[in-house]
DNA sequence: ACGGGACTTATTGTTGACAAAATGCGATAT
DNA sequence: ATATCGCATTTTGTCAACAATAAGTCCCGT
């Protein structure tokens, strides 16, 4: 009989963890909208759990600057900060680069045909106007030189700030402007197909920076707590 | 009457920072010894306080890569581990070189003055062969631009991943051996001086990449376990 | 002697309760 | 009416107990 197995891979199911997926994803998508206070007992009700895994999760959200607390005061989302998304950008930008100077000795001909078909359907869902699977694709086009470094520290700080410049990206721009030009993809994967370690690292990491226009839209528009 | 308003500054002594950094310490210096097994009640003894805010502070560590926690088995100091010290590396001076590069358009007379201060101090160390000293003084040296940019993104992966470095330096050289040539410093503060962001960045991250000689010889010399 | 299985133990994950502190409100005195 | 003092409430930080699970051990049967 075949006795499911479900802890082979994933090890064992923590609140915490899905405490932290819940309450990022409700960050980035908006449901907790910035400068809001955070309750610990209400949070805990909602998932349906205690304080103690909440607060675990929160103490990682405060790391990525998702959250902010002052001690023994109150919790809140962090409300939008050019220069906190600014920092963010910055380093996931540099985080990509490395990923992809590290991966591209490495990068087998699957590989490549992945980032090759992710960039396809990013460029199908640009065409159709879909922004949910244009930004899909192209966390998949991205995801691959981060899976081939196999570097921890990459990956680590990667999930800790691609949530900040999501939920950006998603509470001001339905689609995704200036982001992720077609023919630069197809440009980090030639070099990449080349071995042209730097110059495809330089291309992700250009690719990333474009980011950055619209920062500076989000800094005339809202500064940040219109008091 | 002047009420002594100690909680000016740092906002109010929390026992789970007290336990990162003291375990963070016991790790670096080797008082928790690689592999070594961790029970947070043991810890909480050791501190004087319960496992709540030291589970927090392992927490902490295991998203830096020091600590490895098997769920529902056992926690433990993380093996020495080439591959994870490298990636810890590659992150690091990816970092720094980011930290530098944005400094250097707003860095001041003092601050470039500062930076020649340490670099003074540690060529006076190295001369004397104070290892301590030497390592606090480049400590200091690069602590400068990653205080001039004000990127708290940078500063809180800095923070993370610094500790997995200071490890191996400590546990494998007394002295540091190949790391931080006095005149490479010299040749980041001109370019910084010069306004040269773009090599002044390169330069401190490859100031940063001289640890890689000491990661081969740690390949060689102790394959992680020694089984 | 060897293998298998149940039990004990030890450790982590989670929960609910306790403690301390800061905020906000209200009463009071001026 | 206003400012100040005091109290109640709320929220976070910490603690100690409970639950669950995995490892180690001992006993028993073959």
């Amino acid at each position: 009989m075949p006795v499911p197995q479900s802890r082979g891979l994933v090890s064992r199911p923590l609140l915490r963890e899905d405490a932290y997926r819940a309450i990022r994803d409700a960050i980035v998508d908006g449901t907790l909208a910035p400068g809001e206070r955070l309750n610990d007992t209400d949070l805990g009700a909602w998932l349906g759990i205690s304080r103690t895994p909440v607060r675990e999760a929160l103490g990682r959200l405060e790391q990525s600057g998702l959250v902010l607390t002052k001690p023994g005061r109150h919790t809140i989302v962090s409300p939008l900060d050019v220069r906190a998304v600014r920092d963010a950008q910055s380093v996931t930008s540099a985080m990509h680069a490395l990923a992809v100077r590290e991966a591209v000795p490495g990068l087998s001909a699957a590989e490549l045909d992945t980032m090759r078909a992710a960039n396809a359907r990013f460029a199908a869902a640009l065409r159709r106007g879909d922004a949910g699977e244009a930004l899909a694709a192209d966390d998949d086009f991205h995801a691959v030189p981060v899976a081939a470094c196999a570097n921890q520290a990459v990956r680590t700080v990667l999930e800790q700030f691609t949530p900040v410049l999501r939920r950006i990206e998603r509470l001001h721009f339905s689609s995704l402007s200036g982001r992720g030009s077609v023919a630069h993809h197809d440009r980090i994967i030639a070099l990449c197909a080349a071995g042209d370690a730097e110059g495809a690292a330089e291309a992700s990491r250009a690719n990333w920076e474009t980011l950055a226009p619209l920062l500076t839209s989000l800094a005339d528009g809202e500064p940040g707590e219109p008091a």
